[in-house]
DNA sequence: TATTGTTATACTCTATAACTATA
DNA sequence: TATAGTTATAGAGTATAACAATA
């Protein structure tokens, strides 16, 4: 028995396993790896995947609409959104009645890139969760949107 | 309408939503914040958390194999260890078949800091996740550990 | 006064590489 | 040669606090 074949031997027992939020991290954690995995041939990471999706998405966000859709800091976008501008998938432009503003637009080349992304993570979540059935998989979805509704309300 | 009224209105379309991986993040960063929230308390990280309830379901288990217990490197565990030890939590003990190895035990200290916050998540659990029936938390546990069987067998 | 974008800074978590002492 | 614990270091990702420009 190899060192892997006893760690899994070994019951942890109903301590941590018995918790919901242990088990959404560890699954989080394996679908998270694999979606990471996925996007690495677009060069993308999960913060440019999701900020340039948002923004294809919404064209004309403003910076701080997109934060709080994101659920980051508005400062921590600003090195998100440098990255994506750098790569010309977006631009900043000026709102015309706020001058504080800055609403994002994506290129062409913007819009291409989060296409084929996303086709991409269909495809290899689809392959990842082949063990779980249409029904299975719908229920998950509609009790995970229940738990996001229970703390993203009063956020 | 409110800012945050504003970005619930838009809709974020299928694109991300459709996602197990988005709605798992979401609905798991809800409860981690729950979570991190109700350890604050005892003082506790997530990380010592679950590595002083492994210890104390494992006792005299090594920090090589906690650390593939816990999914991280074992060097990353030296700090979490050290600072279980420094709260009188846990000890190093030496193996008598191995001068390399440590063996952790824990302390009368930290089994009742580990039941106690064990205890305390179990409530705040329960009342973050009133809105599920038992059946339904139960169909999500079942879902979420098939999906931790098709990625943790080949870590 | 409040908000937008920005910078500077620090903190948490984690990984990698290298070292030592053992095996 | 391989493994256990350790150290040093670096990289994400995020948060907080402050600032100038604008509302």
């Amino acid at each position: 028995m190899d060192k892997r074949a006893e760690d899994q031997a070994e019951d942890d027992g109903p301590a941590l396993e018995q918790f919901v939020g242990y088990n959404l991290k560890r699954a989080y954690m394996i679908v998270q790896s694999d979606f990471t995995e996925t996007l690495s041939a677009s060069g993308l990471s999960t913060r440019l995947f999701s900020t340039l999706t948002l923004v294809v998405q919404c064209p004309g966000v403003t910076q701080s609409a997109l934060a709080r859709k994101l659920g980051i800091e508005r400062s921590g976008l600003v090195a998100i959104i440098d990255e994506l501008e750098r790569r010309d998938y977006l631009r900043r432009v000026s709102v015309p009645g706020d001058r504080r503003a800055q609403a994002l637009s994506p290129t062409g080349a913007g819009a291409r890139a989060a296409a084929e992304a996303i086709a991409a993570v269909q495809r290899h979540e689809a392959a990842l969760l082949s063990m779980l059935s249409a029904e299975e998989k719908a229920a998950l979805l509609a009790t995970l949107r229940k738990i996001r509704g229970a703390g993203e309300g009063d956020a």
